[in-house]
DNA sequence: ACTTGCCCTGCCCCAAGGGCAGGGTTGAAC
DNA sequence: GTTCAACCCTGCCCTTGGGGCAGGGCAAGT
């Protein structure tokens, strides 16, 4: 008959989870010897390791001591429940591994083929690699929140910036503007006239929906400077909105 | 400007979550508005996925926060110690769901390949599968805690058993006699005949060592019939030990 | 007789939130 | 005009699976 410290050593785990599985009632209390300390058999120890080996499973203690008094059919119908259950927290994992290395590489979340060209453009002509960057988070933070909608907006705003004389009116001007430069109203007036033309008279998909994100990316990016939250307002005036 | 509900369900976190991580320094407050109410934008947002991303790999919340003042050497050193710690986590929850199936399967754990033959002999010899699952999980006890002695200490019990004569023995007699029946002490007699002839004057392996592991077997053996404990009191006596 | 290494119980502590009480806000409906 | 649901606020206690310590009792070698 063995002491706690060494059912404790053979199993690999500590004499406190011992006791603490006496007190939850998972394991039976074992006798006494003369001296008062606890004193286990080979059938102790086996029926540790099977503690042991559901609860790193991540079976809840609770749920282990319950299943001590079910027939053999609830305890297969368990197992199989756990075993499943392991599936799928190790795929869980392997998508957080996944979204791990994205961080690692610099970026938040994958995004749709077609974003990574488009920063990479902005790159090309002259954007500030702290003003892509951004653009980039603020893009995740679009196709994570309204994966429907993010892609017509998306490709709105590229099919903008494709457009050179406009790519260089952002470039230019507006990011160290005064707020009140006349060239702003210029500028709103372009994008007015060329958001009218993609769309005619029909609704505008970024002013239509109650949805708070796209505002609120608006908003960022006219944090960065009066001369843009004015243009921001130009642009709605000019359309109405 | 988004509020903490929005951004929690955006985000795919719980409000109480994104409380907790201002407590902890993890996202700074941010400003109220005129109710007291918090108020986010969209780097909040992004933000609180990058812990999110963190704290699902299972880095502890106060490491996260401290990686918001590491410089990025050290960032991308912590990352990568992460990703290793998430692949050992994977391999470790792959070895559990592996004993878990060994559990369903009604084995404690995986034995090495000649213990199976061995158990199925046993069955096939008429020892009562009661008897067969407590020997299996017996060895099991003894592979795990003294991998470098079982082997040998198994051959030597199942070459004893491979002996038809002292099988029958076992099997006749042993289980269900009286303690002062005569015959145990022929069969003690022949049993440690045996064991002389198998190791000579040599030491005998089972008796040499001070683990505990051996001697509780036999105490589990023996507690399952007055008749066995005599027994083995006798071989003990009659090798001289 | 001392020391070292076990063992005992009882207590408080941790992380990462969950949940509830008690109270203020907002917006829409009646 | 008020009432209702759905939010938000702070503060507090609860949980799981143990870790760690205090204060004390055995065991065994030297």
């Amino acid at each position: 008959m063995i002491t706690i410290g060494q059912l404790a050593r053979y199993v690999g785990v500590s004499i406190k989870t011992i006791r603490v599985y006496h007190d939850k009632g998972l394991l039976p209390e074992p006798d006494r010897d003369a001296s008062g300390y606890r004193r286990y058999g080979a059938n102790d120890a086996i029926a540790l390791i099977k503690i042991r080996t559901l609860a790193e499973a991540g079976v809840p203690l609770a749920r282990i001591r319950d299943l001590r008094s079910a027939t053999d059919e609830e305890y297969q119908q368990a197992l199989r429940e756990i075993d499943q259950d392991l599936t799928a927290r190790i795929r869980g994992l392997r998508a957080t591994q996944g979204r791990l290395r994205q961080l690692a590489a610099g970026h938040l979340a994958p995004l749709p083929a077609e974003v990574g060209p488009y920063l990479e453009d902005l790159a090309r002509w002259g954007f500030t690699p702290r003003w892509v960057d951004l653009q980039r988070d603020l893009w995740v933070l679009v196709f994570a929140t309204h994966p429907d909608r993010a892609t017509a907006l998306f490709r709105d705003q590229s099919g903008m910036l494709a457009d050179p004389a406009l790519r260089q009116l952002f470039l230019d001007h507006a990011h160290d503007l005064d707020a009140d430069d006349p060239r702003i109203d210029t500028l709103a007036r372009r994008i007015t006239e060329a958001t009218r033309q993609r769309y005619g008279a029909g609704e505008l998909p970024q002013l239509d929906a109650e949805s708070e994100i796209p505002a609120l990316i608006q908003g960022t990016v006219n944090a960065s400077s009066p001369a843009w939250r004015r243009l921001d307002a130009l642009i709605r005036a000019g359309l109405g909105a």
